[in-house]
DNA sequence: CTTAAATCAGAGGAAATTAGTCGGAATTGG
DNA sequence: CCAATTCCGACTAATTTCCTCTGATTTAAG
């Protein structure tokens, strides 16, 4: 039951791209370094973020990526979900309810379990935004 | 971001000695017929159920395994704590607290996150009792 | 125009985890 | 005794995760 390296390096880049909003491009060269995540890696991912249309990439020199939205207006589900794929606790149970039911859905009892977990955990997911997490960062190392 | 096998097949078993509770111990090849799990693949979780205190187990003929209290004492968390570890959505939070800190903890501002989503997912499953999922089972298959 | 700095795309591979199997020892009711 | 059952630990196969690499494309700056 664990987050994976995409959705922690894929958090932190997007909180480090909050920080910088509105300051123009910053390079996956930089980010890598800030947050020391494997520059390549950290590629993927980024490949993955703007798919989902959550950054701007620039390419070619003085290139990089910035946030296509203000912080605010970006969950942090968004971003799990865009590197991680749904977020929930069993594989029945995703964004759309229902993709591949068990065969004996109407009797399995666990369900009830998995159908609370996977709302409290999106009703986080969903509650707390790219801005929320940019706040904390700058309370934790001020005018840095 | 899944729950695996470990709690899922461990979480049903326990449904099921939970409607057969106080009616003495199941076999371990009924309880695998009957959720149509690999017999020794649950057995292997019946042991660290059995460890954790959360099930009785009589050995020899006629043996099985029983809850070691009501349905009523045994939380959801229980079960999945016995056999999948710590439910925690990243290493450096788990149930004491922080196991083991990362370097820049006071500079890690996506914890809040990982904070929120433990509290969330935890007050669920320490809320949720093996007792409300055999009654959903009961309602979902009504007296059979 | 050339060049260096970047992103883009996708293949591939090592390591870790998960899922499942198995053989044999120990225990116990009939 | 015997058959049914749990107990224990090792082992293997499959899957997933994590990361690396190569080459292509784009673009700002000199």
């Amino acid at each position: 039951m664990r987050i994976t390296t995409r959705g922690r390096y894929g958090l932190k880049a997007m909180v480090e791209l909050a920080l910088a909003f509105g300051q123009g491009p910053i390079s996956l060269k930089n980010i890598a370094a800030n947050q020391e995540i494997s520059e390549y890696y950290l590629e993927q991912l980024m490949g993955s973020l703007r798919k989902a249309g959550l950054v701007k990439s620039a390419r070619g020199a003085q290139g990089g990526y910035e946030l296509a939205r203000a912080p605010s207006e970006i969950s942090s589900g968004d971003v799990l979900r865009a590197v991680e794929g749904p977020i929930s606790p069993v594989e029945c149970i995703d964004e759309n309810g229902c993709r591949e039911p068990c065969e004996k859905i109407d009797l399995c009892s666990t369900r009830l379990l998995w159908l609370r977990m996977h709302e409290q955990l999106n009703k986080v997911l969903d509650s707390t935004t790219l801005e929320d997490l940019r706040a904390e960062a700058e309370r934790l190392a001020p005018q840095s």
